[in-house]
DNA sequence: CAATCCACTAGACGCTGTCCAGATCGCGAC
DNA sequence: GTCGCGATCTGGACAGCGTCTAGTGGATTG
């Protein structure tokens, strides 16, 4: 595991306590945390963060390229320390969104599209976990 | 143009006036508005409509399969009165969007993802209209 | 020490979406 | 007609998300 002090160096964010402590947590996270919920995992080690802070640091990690910003589910916008391309799957009974590798699905033609300059695409699916055999 | 209230009938709807109203609006447009947009749009020919009334509608009919409800771009859930599977495109510089035809686009291998039961899927493209000769 | 800059805090604010109590409508029964 | 009842509508209250702002505090510089 990186210093976070070090990535955030290396970005150009000046490592104050609170960023570092925002960063220790949602740089290592697969859990695709709602702003509010990276307050509260933060809070937990770190209790005199405020709100604010928790959001202007969030903006500031996806506007400097530590972070992707989406908007996939409803109610608020959730983070993703995963910066490479990648699709998503979104759990339907419990919202929960699960990273999948970009080489697993093909999108073809989609170069072919007239009118459009394409900047990022991905493929979302949503579905249900299936009973396999996998820890949950 | 079929009769909003034809539509709202075979639907299992009571054609109340205001569903009505809401209808004669929301399943023609192709502008993917929020629900406040439609609140707006509806009240400037039948003014005397609440908001609760127009976000009640919307997701009355979403549940009865004449809108898909959208999560793509921030801040609202936006409506889109086309049931056919199609995929979509964010304008970046309005966060406009735009349907895209389900054919322009393949998507290849999804069957074969492991651990998800995909119910749905559909692929979200971001980038900039290109300035060709079409109207805006 | 004073000036300045940057980050942080706490709370106010606006917007989205939901919920509730009460009013009103439509319709069938009498 | 009018009574009653369920469905619908209204307006406002409410809660959550995200932004903004005024003020605070710490570090650096002259």
């Amino acid at each position: 595991m990186r210093n976070s002090v070090t990535v955030l160096q290396e970005h150009g964010i000046q490592p104050s306590a609170q960023r570092v402590a925002v960063a220790d947590y949602v740089l290592q996270t697969v859990e695709h945390p709602s702003a509010d919920l990276v307050w509260n995992r933060v809070k937990a080690r770190v209790p005199y963060i405020s709100r604010a802070t928790v959001y202007n640091t969030l903006n500031l990690f996806v506007e400097k390229g530590l972070l992707q910003a989406l908007t996939l589910a409803e109610d608020s916008v959730v983070f993703d320390p995963k910066m490479e391309r990648h699709h998503h799957f979104v759990d339907e009974a419990s919202g929960t969104i699960h990273d999948i590798a970009w080489d697993k699905v093909q999108v073809c033609n989609i170069e072919g599209l007239k009118g459009y300059e394409i900047h990022d695409y991905q493929v979302v699916m949503r579905g249900t976990r299936k009973a396999a055999r996998r820890r949950t």
